[in-house]
DNA sequence: CTCCCGTTTCAGAAATTACTGAAACAGCGG
DNA sequence: CCGCTGTTTCAGTAATTTCTGAAACGGGAG
């Protein structure tokens, strides 16, 4: 498979900004070029249109199977496997944010919870208070994407175009549905 | 300076977690060290806590100041540049996706509309169509966070705290604001 | 069972990224 | 202007990560 000078040029910036993300750069080709595909494609394509070696391939494409961004798709008649990109890519989106979760946010909660839990020696009050700050930060914010979410996809892009809707609650909510706060915040 | 055992077991984590994120182990751990100290910190207190080199504490203060993640700050009577890491977390919160959103978004939604503007070839009109749909989801998403971006702390928290009233709204929204939907969508 | 087509694994090579120590630099007090 | 304290730069080295080619593996057809 050969790629136009489009494709090419995707594939490109796509591998650069993967391996800012701490994908390896042929990783983030891969995906690329199945991304752009109309069709399944068997991995000798991909070794073609990348000029990458055939293991590397392989070993990309489990990787970005673990990820749930690609899956394996037979074509009949075919014995080969065919691999294709999500076709729906804010359902793709949704998985990356829960898999990049899943393996970043929470083990560092579980981690902060654990050592907010240990005798706290004196010398260490102000580092558990920040710790505990930290850990509750960290909580809110993963509330809110739990909330985000458990909406349906439509109903998920509906909120994100909504404009000042969304945000216009938080400046009028507080009457509605108030916080409790603290002595200092509302000083 | 030297760590605690709390100290040392918080800074090897955000050391590691700070790795996965496209940022120096080492860096990561010097920010883990000021984000727990109680008072601002020079260099050495950092070389000696951390056992690295001096000449990677200065890399690694200087690339935390470019993200604005840490400031220095004076200890009247004392010559040496002492740094601090951010008091409000939230606020750091902020500037770390504003950060990563201009180093990394902006730059792939600039490149993705360019290859958009090009003369579409036939053979790209998959490609093309999978571009511009790519497009406009990072669209969405980055108004969606210009939103956010655009409350003040208070009210942003706020917002995350919510819980159902945010996500609530696209559920009732459809009627008071509806989205033009494709005939795919309305199936 | 064996051959064939395709896939996966893995140890080592290559490339990239992070870190170090020495030397240059900066600016202040004398 | 010199000497002292502290900071930054940079070229070289070390460590890590990524990639390759060769070999092992798997399973269906004959």
């Amino acid at each position: 498979m050969q790629l136009t000078d489009l494709q090419r040029d995707f594939v490109m910036h796509f591998g650069e900004m993967g391996s800012r993300w701490g994908i390896a750069r042929t990783v983030g080709q891969i995906y690329a070029v199945l991304f752009l595909s109309d069709e399944p494609l068997n991995a000798d394509a991909i070794v073609q249109a990348l000029g990458v070696s055939r293991s590397n391939v392989s070993m990309g494409l489990k990787e970005l199977q673990s990820w749930s961004l690609v899956h394996r798709q037979d074509i009949p008649g075919d014995r080969r496997d065919h691999y294709a990109a999500a076709e729906d890519m804010w359902e793709t989106v949704r998985t990356l944010v829960a898999e990049r979760k899943r393996r970043e946010i929470d083990p560092t909660l579980t981690r902060l919870r654990e050592l907010e839990m240990r005798a706290p020696c004196p010398a260490d009050a102000h580092a558990h208070a920040r710790i505990s700050e930290l850990r509750e930060l960290i909580e809110s914010m993963a509330g809110f994407y739990a909330e985000l979410d458990a909406l349906e996809t439509a109903q998920l892009v509906r909120l994100m175009r909504m404009g000042r809707a969304v945000t216009g609650l938080a400046a009028g909510a507080a009457r509605l549905n108030p916080v409790r706060r603290s002595r200092t915040e509302r000083a």
